[in-house]
DNA sequence: GTCTATAACTCGATAGAC
DNA sequence: GTCTATCGAGTTATAGAC
């Protein structure tokens, strides 16, 4: 990801932003020549198919989630608010109406490659075991009760999460999604 | 919808399938004359435009769930059970291969009209209290905990069902879905 | 109601000049 | 790297005969 230059970056910003808002096939190459100020002509030259794109825009994606999870363990010891941190980055994507960029091609998985859905896998698996770890020291520090088993606790919080946000930016109340993750830390907790 | 007539029906079926399936903006008339044996303008008959299509389709749908709906609860009393056999349905159509049609199409509503994304709330919103009175019931029947809140924790068991529907459909893994399930269930009993 | 024929448009993608 | 020009295919939708 780190050989691609400052006009490639520019068109992944754009597809991150459409694929979020409307989904990966509901924007055409004009809408990123519109946005960036590049012929579609010259987006075939940094990718080739719309398939590369969609790979190369996981790949990017993924990877900055990844670090932006290590950024948050490092900042935040105690369990249950680094859980919280995590709930705020999708409380605020959808008061920008947006739904999460892995979720949204979840949706269109049958007409993307293989490739970009192993990617998706990766990063649902990913933010499941970083849920499970703050879990277990939000055990660790007594404020999650002992009768909660990480490793599916965190596969219920991570969907709750998905479907939450799906939910809260179809009636348009970021409120929404906030009070599940309450309810589920509430029931997670003492 | 009672006056559609048996072509206007098996059409409403098949984008159903393939909405559920690939999503609403990924199938075309062409597709629908494929599999019903009716040419593309006899469509545009029954549904002037596609967006005539995704509400006719989007009412029977809601309408059909709505009874589906009473029909469990009349044939379940046990509040915990009934819960169970809601998640069923979620888990049968994943291991289809299938994401829940609203689900799907509240991923492509900003190319819907907005009476589409009404119903969409509508579905939510009814799914929703039905988990919330068979909630009340559960904690009638000592099975649910009497801390438990039925608003929120009915919002936050949609939440995760969806989400689950969702993650375990791209690991085509169903027993995602039910691990899921059966974690929100068990954070709600004793 | 269903058909043929076609309009009007958009899409992803390629060739080749600069 | 970026452009102009264009292809071929797919899309929704309409007109009009039967």
């Amino acid at each position: 990801m780190q050989n691609l230059n400052d006009t490639a970056h520019k068109l992944l910003d754009v597809a991150e932003r459409y694929t979020q808002l409307h989904g990966f096939n509901a924007f055409s190459y004009k809408d990123l020549q519109r946005e960036v100020g590049v012929k579609t002509s010259s987006i075939h030259y940094y990718f080739p198919s719309k398939q590369d794109l969609a790979l190369n825009m996981t790949e990017r994606y993924v990877e900055r989630f990844r670090d932006a999870l290590k950024a948050m363990a490092r900042t935040e010891s105690n369990g249950v608010r680094r859980i919280r941190s995590l709930a705020e980055l999708y409380v605020e994507a959808v008061g920008q109406g947006k739904f999460c960029m892995c979720g949204m091609l979840a949706s269109d998985m049958l007409s993307l490659p293989d490739v970009v859905n192993g990617k998706l896998c990766e990063f649902f698996r990913l933010i499941e075991e970083w849920v499970a770890d703050a879990i277990e020291i939000g055990k660790e520090q007594n404020e999650i009760r002992h009768t909660i088993d990480p490793k599916p606790a965190a596969a219920h919080f991570l969907a709750a999460l998905e479907g939450g946000m799906l939910i809260a930016r179809t009636q348009k109340r970021p409120e929404y999604l906030e009070s599940v993750v309450t309810e589920a830390l509430a029931q997670m907790t003492h």
